[in-house]
DNA sequence: TTGTCATTTTGGATCGTTCCAAATATGAAT
DNA sequence: ATTCATATTTGGAACGATCCAAAATGACAA
């Protein structure tokens, strides 16, 4: 800078102003200086200013599995919003290990992060965000909330998704309905189980335990939890799934017992992967548009770095059912269609 | 620093000794310093340690296109790596948009990056590199290459895979196999191509022109490639796509035709992408591995950052194909059976 | 000429670290 | 007691920006 100053015939000072864009340099004296800017290839350096003005345009995003293609949207519609208001997305994946999330909060505070969007991996425990919240940046967790947090936090609204899925295979004749995936210990399968409380008791169904089967929210643990519940005496013909995975392995271990999804069975997913509408059948889910989740929590947190103090604010953004083939809808559209 | 300097009762050099962890220091010190540190909730400010000693541990990584599951694999082998040998990825996605890759470029050289990883979005000019070539920082080109680059790379073996993918269908009987999908303007699709040639020069076979449908390389662009290659006269019974996803594409035009694909038409894909093993038929297909190409990338970037100089190596990264249902050797293999 | 006011420019302290040369403490040998 | 080597500790100058108070410049009126 103090080269360019030099060149430009002008003190270090002048050239931090041009730099800024500040209207207090004369028209002239900017010229000359980008000029110079330009000729010696001088490139800023962030981490100096930062130090001096101790306020960064750095946000951190730490994501707990990049490898799934929802929370790849996610972050993408986090990293677009940042991006757009001139600020830098620091992305971490932990890939659902608390010690690396651990590791990766450590390393972000050290470079003086302006604020934090987390996606938390399983099993995180709010300690394990007090470093954060403690130094006082403002934190905003997005899908995963915690319980007893003091940080705002950005999920689906989960109980009104699962509610209004359940209600559409309570429209389509079936009374008895599965709950199929999802661990016990999360948060957002409480909600979801909550909603398909509410929709059986909005129809006067009573809960059945059996039908409610946890597993891995995978496709490995949908087929678990299929081929359970088919094993038993009589099973249902319908069923929510905690997420997609779990559909599509549901939809697996239906076909392995001859069963059709879509036909001799309703399925429906949670979350709207962006393979749903692809995949035979087309899953009915519960669509989260996880980018715009992504927006939502961005602006959120950008709201707070702006503002400066940040209160606890939990959104719970809509979701609607994309209702698809994998219900059983169109067929039995169709059949109507025969009798008429 | 000053401040636990002062409470601990030694200089502010001595703290910084401690913590660099230098062998310098005498135990009583290092302890009252550390409990120091602890007491008054101390975070390094790494920021100004990289201003004094102008050397980062923070190394750019940037990516085409997050949401395609294949790249989002590849940035988690980057990161597993880099995050073991205590570096910290800074991951920036750009959309396939030069735009936003010319930005985050920009904005990673002010951050002082200690080199970069990246897979360039779609069109991207050797000059669109320049500015971090010249600042001297290592780069490292991965999956996609670049025409008369100066930067290192690390790709697959894309022709070896196609030579054999094409190999393996002329072994179950093909004599007319089509190459679907992908943007002729695209490195990696004259290198796929080339290895499909090899293939059939290997076997004789003369290449028809309007077997080689390019399109967008997508689901969409290989319903579209399968539906032009299905309309023409007389149709082949296989194909080598560009990769997983016009594949599956494929897949679901040829359906749209009543052909089943691994019975009736034998098909191949490139990457291996996750979905490939679990869909229905599952995927025969070129795998990549794109965990193990990122960790390689990484490693050769690591290699370049510690020796100072870097001299350009191109690498190529072996690939397999993964022999599944949907090229129909499984069909043919039971029709065998039957026979004998 | 001098004073006043608005417009531009600037010197130098500062942010939190590293690192060097120099200072100080410790202990053994004379 | 003095000297010398070794083990610790330390002051202060960097690093590359920002920012404030103060200085320089220019325009205009008295």
């Amino acid at each position: 800078m103090v080269d360019i100053a030099r060149a430009a015939g002008v003190s270090k000072s002048t050239v931090s102003l041009v730099l800024q864009g500040s209207p207090l340099v004369h028209e002239s004296t900017r010229a000359k200086v980008q000029a110079a800017i330009r000729d010696l290839g001088y490139v800023y350096n962030r981490g100096a200013a930062n130090l001096r003005r101790s306020r960064s345009s750095v946000v951190g995003m730490i994501i707990n599995d990049l490898t799934n293609s929802f929370f790849a949207e996610l972050a993408v519609g986090i990293d677009r919003t940042m991006q757009a208001s001139g600020h830098v997305p620091f992305l971490a994946n932990t890939a659902e290990s608390t010690d690396r999330q651990a590791e990766v909060i450590a390393s972000m505070l050290e470079h003086g992060i302006a604020g934090l969007i987390i996606s938390p991996a399983r099993g995180t425990e709010p300690r394990d965000l007090k470093p954060v919240i403690d130094s006082g940046i403002p934190v905003v967790l997005v899908v995963r909330g915690l319980p007893h947090n003091k940080a705002s936090s950005v999920q689906p609204d989960n109980r009104a998704g699962a509610r209004e899925a359940v209600r559409h295979l309570v429209a389509l004749g079936h009374r008895r309905i599965a709950f199929l995936g999802g661990y016990g210990d999360a948060d957002n399968f409480h909600d979801r189980l909550a909603g398909y409380r509410d929709a059986l008791a909005d129809a006067s169904i009573a809960v059945e335990q059996e039908l409610i089967v946890p597993t891995a929210p995978s496709r490995a643990g949908g087929i678990a939890a299929a081929n359970t519940l088919l094993d038993r005496a009589d099973p249902p013909r319908a069923a929510l799934c905690f997420n997609d995975a779990v559909a599509f392995g549901a939809c697996d271990a239906l076909r392995g017992h001859g069963i059709e999804p879509g036909i001799d069975f309703g399925i429906v997913g949670f979350d709207d992967v962006i393979e749903a509408k692809s995949v035979r059948p087309a899953l009915t889910t519960v669509s989260v548009a996880p980018q715009a989740l992504g927006e939502r929590a961005a602006q959120l947190l950008l709201k707070q770095i702006n503002s400066g103090r940040h209160e606890v604010e939990n959104i719970l953004t809509p979701v609607r059912l994309a209702v698809r083939e994998s219900c059983g809808a169109a067929a039995a559209r169709a059949k109507q269609g025969a009798i008429a």
